[in-house]
DNA sequence: GTGAAAGCGCTAACAC
DNA sequence: GTGTTAGCGCTTTCAC
């Protein structure tokens, strides 16, 4: 038989109004009165019950975070800062991918309307944002992670599009390297179209335009840059350098460049943005624009719950700096 | 505001009691009756509030999962196989890691006391068996996913360490390699060992045992794979394969062959266990011993549901076969 | 087949 | 400062 807060009232010889308030902080109480409850509570080893508390508060305590996939290396390191986070503040997370599609998205919905948590982290909405922000705008406080700019109406976290993909430019740049491939990303991805633009610009700003030929379209996946790359050599593009938006993708690319014997970094130098984990690991270990992952997992999970606590006012979106981490893939350095 | 199952009730002219019957299926209900609710619900969207469904019940509907981290590919792995199967059952999902250690713990712990969660799903417990032991001795249905044969009295599922070591085994052997360098797993760890013992068994019987200098000790960490590696080498040890216990420790093994000029896979042939993400995007890819992470975490998750569900009996471990994938790390096949 | 009433375990007014 | 009384929104006897 569980342990219920009556016990502990007839117990201490107080009522469960006290022992509420003891536990709650809530009131004035005796100091003698609050010592006793406290030792009793020990004694039984009294923990409340979630749900009870939730009934009575008309909080769960619960925060939802909703994530495209756990597969995918990046969103991991998102999802463990977002654990972090919640775990310092002693919310309970609920965790719900899109793995499924639609069918996913509508038990998630199910879950939203029963009220099974009082706030969501949304990462990378895609698709779903429209359906995303009707929650939002029906009261529930929702924090995104997303390098998309069509974020929108709701407080937003992401790291530096333009910032980090222009520090992959000057870094190649000053590499000597005039003439990158660059790889796109799937179609209507602002994210990716953001590095792009801001990539090019800084080749032609240094007065080395990036061709059009030079452009290969891209899903994020390794096979993508093999596929790159393989097209890039049939097509006889000369090139001394590759920029993708990822360690996947960086990874095929280096594969084939390895299967063509092309030497890197000697011959090409590759770069990527994310180093969501194996980038250190490749051969050679890849030059990354590194995202903070971590820490905007973390930042989104703090500006939710102060979000719940009552402190609002946090709709500016907040971005998180990218930073260079240079490995043997662009120059050696080991 | 809310909208109530009392509000379901006026609107449809019934009591609550008959909406609730209803909604649950349970006893008789008329069929007009039940058209006439199940109408009204639909068109008032009433969802019934997950906290007073459970507080009434006695169960949340929720399990709670307890991994060591999200940032291990091969965890993340399971998680979303636990997360589909969780989806099918509609069931919630609250998630925990241990990563910032024993804090981590007991944070868990206060939510397991609070029964916030009906059942729990246990990924790896390693020095936290003792605890969930007591858990599940206390009444909590766990269920373990692990690879470790101290499991103990809860079920468990976990895939095959001996089978999948000798896959390996089998498949380095039929290339002609007589001489692997085998890397060991962290102090304690029975699935390390076990595959050990089995890989360097399969070696013995094919009539060529592997010399005690030929093992080295490993964390799973790619740099133990380059520690590994530049040992051998400065030891004069002669080796034409590499066996080790995951896809990292396996890249690093790549990057100092590489960075050592020795080809793979003429030279030296690379295998490894997991096959949790990179293993396809190194180059060259890596042949592995592919453990079924995702299926494992699916059907911790079925067998978890339906112990909650009251169809008991669930206490043999099940053991989902490992499945060698053979990739150009071992023998050109691309 | 359906309704009334009594909880589930807690919190929050409102008295005293 | 502390107890009493209502709920929170459901499910579940027990009558009818």
């Amino acid at each position: 038989m569980r342990v219920t807060i009556a016990h502990v009232a007839l117990r201490a010889g107080v009522s469960k109004a006290t022992v509420s308030r003891v536990l709650n902080g809530k009131g004035e109480t005796d100091a003698s009165t609050a010592a006793r409850v406290r030792r009793v509570v020990k004694e039984l080893g009294y923990v409340p019950s979630a749900g009870a508390v939730s009934l009575a508060k008309g909080r769960t305590g619960v925060v939802g975070v909703l994530a495209p996939a756990l597969t995918r290396p990046w969103i991991a390191q998102v999802m463990q800062g977002v654990v972090d986070a919640m775990e310092s503040s002693n919310h309970g997370l609920m965790l719900f991918t899109r793995n499924r599609g639609d069918d996913s998205f509508r038990r998630f919905a199910g879950h939203v309307d029963a009220n099974a948590f009082d706030g969501l982290l949304v990462i990378e909405p895609e698709e779903t944002l429209p359906a995303v922000d009707r929650m939002a705008a029906a009261g529930l406080p929702v924090v995104l992670i997303s390098d998309r700019t069509a974020a929108a109406r709701m407080p937003v976290v992401a790291s530096g599009n333009r910032a980090g993909a222009r520090q992959a430019a000057e870094h190649l740049l000053s590499l000597g390297r005039r003439h990158p491939l660059v790889l796109g990303g799937p179609e209507g991805y602002d994210c990716a179209v953001e590095r792009v633009e801001s990539f090019t610009e800084a080749f032609t700003e240094a007065g080395f335009p990036v061709p059009q030929q030079a452009h290969f379209p891209g899903d994020y996946s390794g096979e993508s840059g093999r596929v790159a790359v393989t097209r890039a050599e049939a097509d006889g593009i000369e090139f001394d350098s590759v920029f993708t938006h990822n360690d996947l993708s960086a990874s095929g690319v280096l594969q084939l460049l390895a299967q063509l014997g092309r030497s890197v970094p000697d011959d090409v130098a590759v770069a990527c943005f994310d180093d969501a984990g194996h980038a250190p690991l490749t051969a050679p270990p890849l030059t990354a624009v590194r995202r903070p992952l971590r820490d905007m997992g973390a930042e989104a999970a703090r500006m939710l719950v102060s979000a719940l606590a009552g402190d609002g006012a946090l709709d500016k979106p907040v971005e998180i700096a990218t930073e260079l981490v240079v490995r043997d893939s662009s120059v050696r350095v080991g």
